[in-house]
DNA sequence: CGTACTTTTGAATCGCATCAAATCTGGTGG
DNA sequence: CCACCAGATTTGATGCGATTCAAAAGTACG
């Protein structure tokens, strides 16, 4: 674990304010290590800016169990009022945190009403994400999943596959060639076509 | 539609302040009936007591796309700082449900640093639960999804399973019968077992 | 040019959805 | 008390879609 001087990303230089900015740290992670351990009292909110970071618990046969999966945005927003972590938190790939001191992060959403509200409005944003990650997941075929997500998380028909089609996969919880055989089947349907580097939904007829 | 004085569950009371007590309101939705439609402009936020809400609106076939689907707490969180609704709310049973006037709500908020601070601890609740449904839907079979919500949401390896087993595979994603015949395979091989209401997994033996 | 990764297609298997039907349950009214 | 009904529970049979294992082809990068 490597700390350096915060360079926070915009999401979050303008969500915090300035006052905090420079209280934040980076934190580079390893593959396979461990951000903290369950027991460890939160000192600190963190924030993943790249990679992918975990937080797991043993199950009662001992398989690991896991509770939440970011590679981008806020890890166990609960600790900012728990005093315990119940979880590991791992690094599954190199990843890059940046870190808020949790005592002065409370002091300010105590004093500043409007960081209150801009902190309320991103933890609706997230809310409303995961919803609609759950009622994706619930769908029971790739094909459905795919649609509801171009329909949901695209803009008009069009959703872009930056970091390749396998990464969507694991996003909508299917196997990468499930995927695949999906997008053919649907492009040779004439339903959606590549452009570029998106996904473009077939608009209705005519 | 039928309004009626105000009888807050005791999670609402204890989160809102005395001030706004008064000024939410009960709400009786039929089935099939909608509490408000796309395009409307929020006035108040609405809490789901019992029954089944859905948010939803038309993709771009003209099929139905579910965002959210709500059975307890509340529903479109993010309506408190948008300008209209994107989405239709339906009754999906006979439902009842409470409002807060947003405008009174934002004010309220802002100027009780105590409220904010408890409307966040329940935003975090809800995002953590949210997050170990989307992790537990990502599970491919019925009894990984079972064993990750006795495991996350039950107390001691113990699941109440109140509303009898059908609702539980609603909320596992899965039909009913996968359900009934996972839960029988495991109380065979001695793994789970139904003790009075509740759903307990056998533990580590020794 | 070799290495690592993504993309793509194939074949076999498995688990779940679905349709069907029987049993059990609690509650209601005669 | 019994008849009856609606809903939950349970078991069976079938087909489809996804997972899995395998392998080939494309692509980026040093």
């Amino acid at each position: 674990m490597k700390r350096t001087a915060p360079i926070l990303p915009s999401a979050l230089a303008e969500l915090l304010p300035a006052t905090l900015h420079v209280l934040c740290a980076t934190i580079t992670l390893g593959k396979g290590s461990y951000l903290f351990k369950a027991g460890r009292k939160p000192a600190c909110m963190y924030f993943v800016v790249s990679g992918e970071l975990t937080l797991e618990r043993p199950g009662a046969q001992g398989e690991s169990i896991i509770l939440q999966r970011t590679r981008q945005g806020f890890a166990a927003e609960a600790s900012l009022q728990s005093a315990s972590y119940h979880c590991d938190a791992k690094a599954v790939a190199d990843t890059v945190i940046v870190s808020i001191p949790i005592r002065e992060l409370r002091t300010m959403l105590e004093q500043d009403p409007a960081f209150a509200l801009r902190w309320i409005s991103m933890l609706n944003r997230e809310l409303k994400r995961l919803r609609l990650q759950c009622e994706r997941l619930s769908l029971n075929t790739v094909q459905d999943r795919l649609c509801h997500l171009i329909e949901t998380e695209g803009r008009g028909g069009r959703y872009p596959m930056g970091s390749g089609l396998k990464s969507i996969a694991r996003e909508l919880g299917v196997s990468h060639e499930a995927l695949y055989r999906c997008v053919a089947s649907l492009e040779k349907g004439g339903k959606l076509h590549r452009v570029g580097g998106d996904l473009v939904q077939a608009g209705v007829s005519g």
